[in-house]
DNA sequence: TTAACGACAGGTGTATACACCTAAATCAAA
DNA sequence: TTTGATTTAGGTGTATACACCTGTCGTTAA
């Protein structure tokens, strides 16, 4: 935007400060003050309280006069309702509109694939997040319907860290998990079946919500 | 927020100009001007600049550095996706853990129906906005999947000045459509049946992006 | 006549001082 | 000792001055 100038873009700030929550770098309840991340970016409050805004829109943080800015609680029930809705919009990708797969996809699908397998040898937190997060924008690419792809992308970054910190407490299966979602989601894209593979999205985030069920339910016994 | 003081709430800017730009009191390529908007409601450009950062993620303005704050301009492929957006998301509604529908919400909807008739005796534009739109509030109340109704609230708002625009061009036929919409919301919720009350919803709104297709071909003849 | 350059007006983006709010620590009184 | 008001430190919210960007208009040279 201002290409002659040092001006540190506030999207770049966006990105990190995101990441930052959704790799519990902030865990929730964690408190973020203006005044430190303007000093650690090298900027004025006002382009981070621009930042901080959208966070929140993004349900990510909520600001509080007078106290600060709080990373936020996600509830069982606010993370059920996202994963159930979730479920519901990968089940439209391949019916509204998907862009045609070309071999690029295919090949990128491939490689996603063989980076799974790595993490099932050598299991290793911030590759499988990347890995995801790779796969999540090849996904992002077929979608066709632009209301559609803005959902999927808001509800997915409200609900990574809470996938994130499920694969830091049992890695084994989330790896081996993830090797099989790779296979599936290569399997689709390489038959062009863009329904598949939201069918296999659906089927996959449901498993992770069947995951979260049950270990909601370990933790509060009745 | 700040119940000792005079400040002027952001919310309540933030829905003024919501409402200015859905009823086309600001029509898409409308300049809005921070300095005038805030010597308007008598506050500094910082909380101006802060609803329209909540615009800008609603999808309603884009402010350019240094030419000034634009309501977007829909084409029509951003319009047909979020109506096949709204109708597979009316379709969930029913589905997604819905509210318990009670005696409040039937004579409400019953209501709502006879306003609607008496608009089909003498159309106005402004009631036909309010009856849309304390409709689209009721049926809020009954979605029970908070995701849901989160992004339910956001399209209806991104779509709300393109149906507001047709109804001004065809009045007579807008009245009708609404009678028929609210006896049939007002029947489904009669019956409790919240799943009838999504389908209603839904092919309503496949009707409006029936109307606007042909529309869009009379404008754009080939 | 036309095209290119430059000054200018007025916009958004940023930095900063100040007002207001909140929570915790402190002190006084029961 | 405990409870309550009060002070205080430090946060977000707001107002305002300034920096930078953009489109327009006028001037000048080809």
């Amino acid at each position: 935007m201002y290409p002659n100038s040092d001006r540190v873009p506030a999207d770049s700030i966006f990105d990190k400060i995101r990441n930052r929550i959704c790799l519990l770098d902030y865990p929730p309840g964690t408190i973020l003050r203006e005044s430190g991340l303007a000093a650690e970016f090298g900027v004025s409050r006002t382009p981070i309280r621009s930042v901080i805004q959208q966070l929140a829109h993004c349900g990510l943080v909520e600001s509080k006069d007078g106290v600060g800015t709080l990373v936020t609680e996600l509830s069982f029930a606010k993370i059920r309702d996202i994963y159930c809705m979730r479920i519901k919009l990968a089940e439209c990708i391949g019916h509204m509109n998907p862009r045609e797969i070309d071999q690029k996809i295919k090949s990128t699908a491939h490689e996603l694939q063989q980076r799974a397998i790595l993490l099932t040898q050598q299991f290793n937190i911030v590759d499988y997040w990347l890995v995801n997060h790779d796969q999540h924008n090849l996904i992002v690419e077929i979608i066709g319907n632009s209301a559609l792809k803005q959902m999927w992308n808001h509800f997915y970054y409200l609900a990574a860290r809470i996938w994130y910190e499920l694969a830091r407490t049992d890695p084994d299966n989330m790896a081996d998990s993830l090797v099989s979602e790779t296979t599936e989601v290569a399997d689709a894209l390489d038959q062009g079946n863009a329904i598949a593979l939201g069918l296999v999205q659906s089927n996959y985030i449901s498993y992770g919500l069947a995951r979260l069920e049950k270990r909601y339910q370990e933790s509060n016994p009745k």
